[in-house]
DNA sequence: GGTGTACAAACGAACGTTCGTTTGATATCC
DNA sequence: GGATATCAAACGAACGTTCGTTTGTACACC
């Protein structure tokens, strides 16, 4: 057992925030888990809420990366949508627990800092929403309805995964993604 | 100002419970929000966890109904699955702190009740899973992927209808359903 | 030998819950 | 119909525990 770092303890704090939630997750806990005390942590980190706040801008850079890496592909629509919805379930599998965390625990963060991930959010979404226009413009997707309401289904499926997918079961991360791009390609009219 | 129910209680516990989460929910906020003292709670019910159960038993019991009336009035696995996408969207809206912490605080249950809840939503679960094996069988979707998959898709889009839905946004409720409906119906092939 | 990690003890505040008491409405008796 | 008994609802104080955090000290490593 070595000494633990700062990204040790963002880490750890990840992994509980995801499972048992922030406001479920004390310091004493966190400290156990790493093999310290709680009190111990302080010669890390701030506080607690600074701990959320680094676990939630992990996430939402890994989401960021992910989203660059597809769209600088250049490639057509349905092939971006393609990479993108690749990129987006290997972040959500890769790095379950910052990943669960920036999507379900960032309405703990206080005034400023959720407005900062909001509109982060807001940014990676439209990625989506940009993409599907494009689709639609080109005549890829020959849907008639709001490319915003097709993103946010789309997302809607994609941020679930990490809550059931198991790696071990009968399908594969790639088989899950290649599934879910053919039922979006299809649901866009494609 | 009348005296308040146990049906009150739950009521606000329920609005608690999904907007600040369970364990980001005191007896003292749940009180203020109530009209009473914190203590006086334990006049109504057991306790906090109770509460908890009863907020989640009233989710599980709208959605239950809800996927019953779908099914119940006989039509073809097209026409079923848009009763049941309506039906569902309906329990979010119309009763979404229920719904909501149906669906996203059912880990903090303790061991038993979190069994039952699980066993609930899985049935809940077949019977969409049910509704779209009858449509591949019948020959009205012509995909060829696992049922459950695509059962896990469409409920998590309309599992988060909740999260951004606007009631007094472009989109009304029913334009809504018909969207998601004619998107999942694309995606399954129809 | 200075810097940083961890411990151990302690802080005040807040937690869920219990308790004895007060309140206000309803039902009962004369 | 006015005094009285009953009972649930709410109060207000307190319980023991846990919370996030602070402080002072010991010890390791460069």
């Amino acid at each position: 057992m070595s000494r633990l770092t700062r990204d040790d303890i963002v880490t750890g704090a990840g992994r509980r925030f995801a499972t048992h939630g922030y406001h479920g997750t004390s310091m004493r806990d966190l400290g156990e888990d790493l093999g310290i005390l709680g009190s111990s942590i302080y010669a890390h980190v701030g506080g607690k809420q600074e701990l959320l706040v680094a676990v939630i801008e992990r996430g939402a850079g890994f989401f960021d990366a992910a989203a660059a890496g597809a769209v600088d592909a250049g490639a057509d629509p349905p092939e971006t949508l393609r990479l993108l919805i690749a990129a987006h379930i290997d972040v959500v599998l890769d790095h379950r627990p910052e990943a669960r965390t920036f999507l379900f625990e960032t309405s703990f963060l206080d005034e400023e800092e959720r407005g900062r991930v909001a509109r982060a959010r807001d940014r990676y979404e439209q990625v989506f929403v940009d993409v599907i226009a494009q689709g639609v413009a080109g005549g890829f997707f020959p849907m008639h309805s709001d490319p915003r309401l097709a993103a946010v289904y789309v997302l809607s499926i994609l941020n679930t995964v990490g809550g059931w997918f198991n790696e071990s079961g009968r399908f594969d991360r790639s088989a899950l993604a290649h599934d879910a791009h053919t039922f979006v390609m299809r649901g866009l009219g494609g």
